[in-house]
DNA sequence: GGCCCTTTGAAGAAC
DNA sequence: GTTCTTCAAAGGGCC
């Protein structure tokens, strides 16, 4: 697998963005990568047939053979020079080559500050910046502009892939260009707000309607609830310095992973946090109303899943407490007992702050819905195999970019919740949704009488003092 | 309704 | 340091 930053993991000052853009030139190449990879659709297909089938005893699905031939250095040097030679034609001053040899990347200097030398903003990056950051003061704090921009976004979901459709014609399928253009890679994704069009989309668009106002203007209102929104946690990045016009709004470090309603990869919550102060954050006046996220959870307004807009935000999974349940069993309960239940079910209350999604994770979102589209399975998990073995089929730098992904959204999650932990997430911990535990039952498969069969089989009575366990007895 | 399946990767726990 | 376990997404299938 393939690791960045020579395998050292996470690296906070990285700052860069790195996106991804194909052109025209590398899209022939894409067909008939796309071809080869339908082929393979079609042999996992039929593999997957076979397998469910057949017995699965036969070796057939060994990596080595998974895999294909690995492609030429030629093959990438080509791709390489067509990416540089793409990215030298998108903007002449936007984007640079790539910060070393073999990395597809082509840098964004700093899509926070896409100004020219005079101040003034690129006009690419001005589209870029509508299409990536909607909320995003493009104009400088220019109202009317503002409000141009907002009759420009059409009320239809196509306006998400707008301006790049342009830029990038012909381009039917979910490619990576657009992966990375239109925002399309969610960070975390609003369980029931999936756009029909595109499953990568993270959140209804009902929350940025065109007729609603910015919400860097006094005038954020959220339409469901009234209740004025504050500003977007992202404001609070690090990374990205302020430019002209943007004071006060400090793009996301994701912000082209950002979706485009401008609501928050990962919200602030007001619980889940072991750590209630947390320093990773530098908190500016207007996100005072954040600050009740600052404390423990007691201490403040039980939000819950609440996300600071007042409205149930998509990433936090408050699990169903069957309160009823416990209020009618008070009369039965003794004072220790109530007062356990009532921690547990403060605990239950915590809002779930889910993972970050790795690579291979950011990989399926997008490519799901093509595979989908591709064949007649509709199973996720005959889908997830074929994704798994096209994930493989990538090459590395490929997959380099979900990987670089994956590490921003790493970093944007741990600046958001400089105290979670994924041990959080366990099932001892959080209450929620409580997962039947894979090694349980694999523990118990132990137990069943074909075990010792297995140990007899596999050692033989002459070896018994090999045998596991439950197979001694 | 909730878990299983299935994939890979990240992170934490356990040894 | 290595190995094991859990969870992240997805949605049809199953109990």
């Amino acid at each position: 697998m393939p690791q960045l930053n020579g395998g050292g993991g996470d690296d906070l000052g990285a700052n860069d963005e790195m996106i991804s853009f194909k052109d025209e030139g590398e899209q022939e190449e894409k067909i008939s990568e796309n071809s080869s990879a339908e082929r393979d659709l079609a042999d996992v297909k039929s593999s997957l047939v076979n397998e469910s089938e057949t017995n699965q005893n036969s070796s057939s699905d060994s990596e080595a053979e998974r895999r294909p031939p690995p492609r030429s250095e030629s093959f990438r040097d080509k791709t390489r020079e067509s990416l540089e030679e793409a990215a030298k034609r998108q903007d002449g001053g936007l984007f640079k080559s790539p910060p070393y040899p073999g990395y597809p990347f082509i840098m964004i200097p700093d899509l926070t500050s896409p100004y020219l030398p005079n101040g003034s903003l690129s006009p690419t990056a001005r589209t870029y910046l509508q299409m990536k950051w909607p909320l995003l003061d493009v104009q400088a704090g220019s109202l009317q502009s503002r409000q141009a921009l907002k009759d420009a976004r059409s009320p239809s979901p196509a306006h998400i892939v707008g301006p790049f459709c342009l830029e990038f014609p012909g381009q039917a399928d979910l490619s990576l260009h657009q992966f990375h253009l239109s925002n399309k890679v969610p960070v975390v994704q609003h369980p029931h707000h999936v756009h029909p069009l595109t499953p990568l989309i993270t959140y209804s668009n009902e929350h940025f309607t065109p007729g609603n106002p910015p919400p860097h203007l006094q005038a954020d209102v959220d339409p469901k609830t009234g209740i004025p929104r504050p500003p977007h946690p992202s404001d609070i990045s690090p990374y990205y310095p302020l430019s002209p016009g943007t004071v006060g709004q400090i793009p996301h470090p994701l912000g082209w992973l950002v979706p485009q309603q401008g609501q928050p990869v990962y919200p602030i919550t007001t619980g889940g946090f072991r750590h209630p102060y947390p320093t990773a954050l530098t908190v500016n006046a207007s996100m005072s109303s954040l600050l009740s996220s600052r404390f423990p959870h007691h201490m403040v307004p039980p939000h819950h899943s609440l996300h600071t807009t007042g409205i149930p935000h998509p990433a936090i999974v408050t699990s169903n407490v069957k309160q009823e349940s416990s209020h009618s069993d008070i009369g039965s309960l003794n004072s220790s007992k109530h007062q356990d239940a009532k921690k547990e079910e403060e605990k239950k209350k915590q809002p779930h702050i889910k993972k970050p999604l790795n690579a291979f994770m950011l990989y399926m979102k997008e490519m799901r819905a093509k595979v989908v589209a591709e064949c007649t399975l509709k199973e996720s998990a005959a889908i997830n195999q074929i994704l798994g073995r096209r994930w493989h089929a990538l090459s590395r730098e490929e997959q380099a970019k979900y990987y670089e992904l994956a590490r921003k959204e790493r970093q944007l999650h741990m600046q958001l919740y400089p105290g979670w932990s994924a041990r959080d997430n366990y099932a001892g911990n959080y209450q929620g949704k409580k997962k039947k535990r894979k090694r349980e039952k694999q523990a118990g498969e132990g137990n069943d009488l074909s075990a010792p069969k297995k140990c007899r089989a596999r050692f033989g009575l002459d070896q018994q003092n090999n045998w596991c366990g439950p197979c001694s007895l």
